[in-house]
DNA sequence: CTGTCTGCAAACTTTTTGCATATAG
DNA sequence: CTATATGCAAAAAGTTTGCAGACAG
C-alpha cells in the first residue's frame, strides 16, 4: 500500500551520497545505485540490474555490476536478501521483515515496528533478527480463493 | 545444548520411512536419507552429502544426491535452508527458527516456542515464518572477545 | 598524475538436464 | 516386467577473478 515515492535522486545527488561512502563516483555506479534510489521498495537481482542499467550504460559489464553492488551493500548504501533464487539487493537498508504471499508471489517489506519479537533462550545475544513471513497478502486474503492459482508473475 | 541422541535409524527403518512417503528404497536414498537420519540438528550442503555418502556408495554421483534430497525435500523428509552460501538441508523437518553465530558461524536451531512473535499488520494472513537470529552464541557470548576473530570454520 | 574502477574473458561454484542402463516393487 | 532411479557428462545459472586500459579526484 503506502505509496513509498520514488524518490529519484539528482545525479548530483546520487555521487555525493557515494563518495560519502568511500565510493568514486563513476557514470556506472550512479546508473546503478540510481535504480535503486527511483524504485519504491524494489527488491532487484544482478541481472535485473544489469539488464536495466545497460539501458542507459550500454557497456556495462556484468563483472562490473557484480562488483558494484557487493561495493555498495559493504557500504551500507544496499541490503542484500538471500533467498531460493538469485541474491537480491535492496533499496531499504534499515533493518525490517519480510512477507511473502504464497498466492500472488509477492515480496512485501514489513517493519520492524510491526513485529513484536521475543528470544526466551538465555545465553543467546541476539544482535540482529530477520523474520520472514508466509501466508496471504491484503489483496490475496480479500479474494475469495475460488480463483485460479493465478500463474506466479515472472519476475520473483 | 540438549545433547539431540543421533538416532541412527537401521537401514530397514529407512527404507519404510521412504516407502512411506511414496519414494523408492533405493541404495542412494536410504544412504543419503540416513546421513540426516544420523546428525544430531546437522544442516548439511549437497557437497556434503555427496562427499559423506560417497563413502558408503563410491559410485554415488553428485546428480544423483540432488534429486535425491530434493525429492526427499518435497516428501517432506527434510527442510531447506536458503542462505549466503549453498542450499542448506536439514533434518528437523517441524517448523523452527535459527540462530547465525556472528563469531563461530554455526548455525543453532531454536524451537519456536522459544520465540514468541506477532505481526500487528491487520490484513495479512501469517500461515507459517522463519525467524533468523544473528548474533553471539553462548559459547562465544562467554568468551571474553579479546581473543582473535576466529578464522571460521571451514564447513559453513 | 596516481590509484581506483571498468570491461573483457575465463574460471569457479552450485544446480539442472538428457539419455542409456540398472534396479525396486 | 515396467516404471522409476541412477550415473555420466554436458550445460545452465550465478558469481568471482586477473589483467590491461580508462577515468575520477
Amino acid at each position: 500500500m503506502s505509496s513509498a515515492s520514488p524518490t529519484p535522486l539528482s545525479d548530483v545527488a546520487l555521487a555525493q551520497l557515494l563518495r560519502a561512502h568511500g565510493l568514486r563516483a563513476t557514470a556506472q555506479r550512479r546508473a546503478i545505485y540510481g535504480l535503486f534510489a527511483g524504485t519504491a521498495n524494489g527488491h532487484l537481482s544482478a541481472e535485473e540490474v544489469f539488464q536495466r542499467a545497460r539501458a542507459q550504460l550500454p557497456e556495462l559489464s556484468r563483472a562490473t555490476v557484480y562488483n558494484a553492488l557487493g561495493e555498495l551493500a559493504e557500504a551500507g548504501l544496499l541490503g542484500v536478501v538471500e533467498g531460493p533464487g538469485p541474491r537480491q539487493f535492496d533499496a531499504n537498508v534499515s533493518p525490517h521483515h519480510h512477507f511473502r504471499c504464497r498466492r500472488c508471489s509477492a515480496l512485501h517489506d514489513i517493519e520492524p515496528a510491526r513485529i513484536e519479537l521475543r528470544l526466551r533462550e538465555p545465553g543467546f545475544e541476539v544482535e540482529r533478527a530477520h523474520v520472514l513471513l508466509e501466508g496471504l497478502c491484503p489483496t490475496c486474503a480479500g479474494e475469495t480463493g475460488s480463483g485460479p492459482p493465478r500463474p506466479r508473475p515472472v519476475a520473483s
